[in-house]
DNA sequence: ATGGTAGCCTTGCTA
């Protein structure tokens, strides 16, 4: 069994504690990191290494950043969405563990919407698509797992009406998630739990954890192969009720590898 | 009433 994770940690370096205290009570096999905030040089690489994990990261200075942390060693490391080779944020990271192909993702927030950095993540959404196309006509058994700033459905959101306008559930960044569905990738959260709120994320202001006032815009989306593995998929909400933690929680899948 | 919180290491930007 092979357990994958997602968390956008919301800086490595002020949640270090958070990330190996649930990485010794979770245990999971891979875990795709979203908002770094740090350079690849200042990754925590050691800490993560005295738990037993390998590290592959994209960094970039105070925003963005991913990285996948596994078991065992990954390779065929790629650390840019293709698409855009101007694309200087560090969005995407891809590698090969075993005999799955696992990417981080953290798209674009998009906000505000219509404008530059709407159009942004549009235009990345695009690029994702594309990718995700390419590996499956490679044939690969594959996850995106991360922070897709995207709520799929109202059912996803804790007030639809004041979020409508809101980048995250607009229709064009729904439709951009459709469309990997589209091409037969499985939500695995939703495969498994089809009705009910669900939320990943819950805003620091407005005693928004508290009211559990979430959305869910974490989400692990697995090829068609990987679906069939699918053996249990769930939030780890424990890690968000913690002092001082980020502001979204781990989504966590078990693949039967 | 255009706030409120958090992390960055700018004195504002991003989320």
């Amino acid at each position: 069994m092979i357990k994958l994770a997602t968390w956008n940690v919301n800086s490595v370096k002020a949640r270090l504690g958070h990330l190996t205290r649930w990485l010794e009570a979770a245990k999971p096999d891979i875990v795709c990191l979203q908002e770094l905030k740090c350079q690849a040089d200042d990754f925590p690489a050691l800490e993560v290494k005295a738990l037993g994990y390998f590290a592959e990261v994209a960094g970039q200075k105070s925003y963005n950043g991913v990285a996948i942390l596994s078991r065992e060693k990954a390779t065929e490391v790629v650390r840019a969405l293709p698409g855009d080779k101007s694309d200087e944020q560090a969005r995407y990271i891809e590698a090969t563990i075993g005999g799955l192909r696992v990417a981080s993702v953290y798209l674009p927030n998009g906000n505000p919407a219509p404008g530059e950095k709407f159009d942004y993540k549009l235009a990345w959404m695009n690029r994702l698509t594309s990718r995700a196309a390419s590996l499956l006509e490679s044939e690969r058994v594959f996850a995106l797992a991360g922070d897709f700033n995207v709520c799929p459905t109202d059912e996803d959101v804790f007030d639809p009406a004041a979020m409508a306008v809101d980048a995250l559930c607009r229709p064009e960044s729904r439709a951009r998630f459709h469309a990997l569905l589209n091409l037969g990738l499985t939500d695995a959260l939703r495969a498994l739990h089809p009705a009910g709120h669900l939320y990943t994320y819950w805003d620091y202001q407005q005693r928004r954890w508290q009211n559990g006032e979430g959305l869910r815009i974490d989400h692990i989306m697995l090829s068609p192969q990987a679906a069939d593995r699918l053996a249990a998929c769930a939030v780890d909400k424990r890690p968000r009720g913690e002092d001082k933690t980020s502001d979204h929680t781990p989504v966590v899948c078990e693949l039967a590898f």
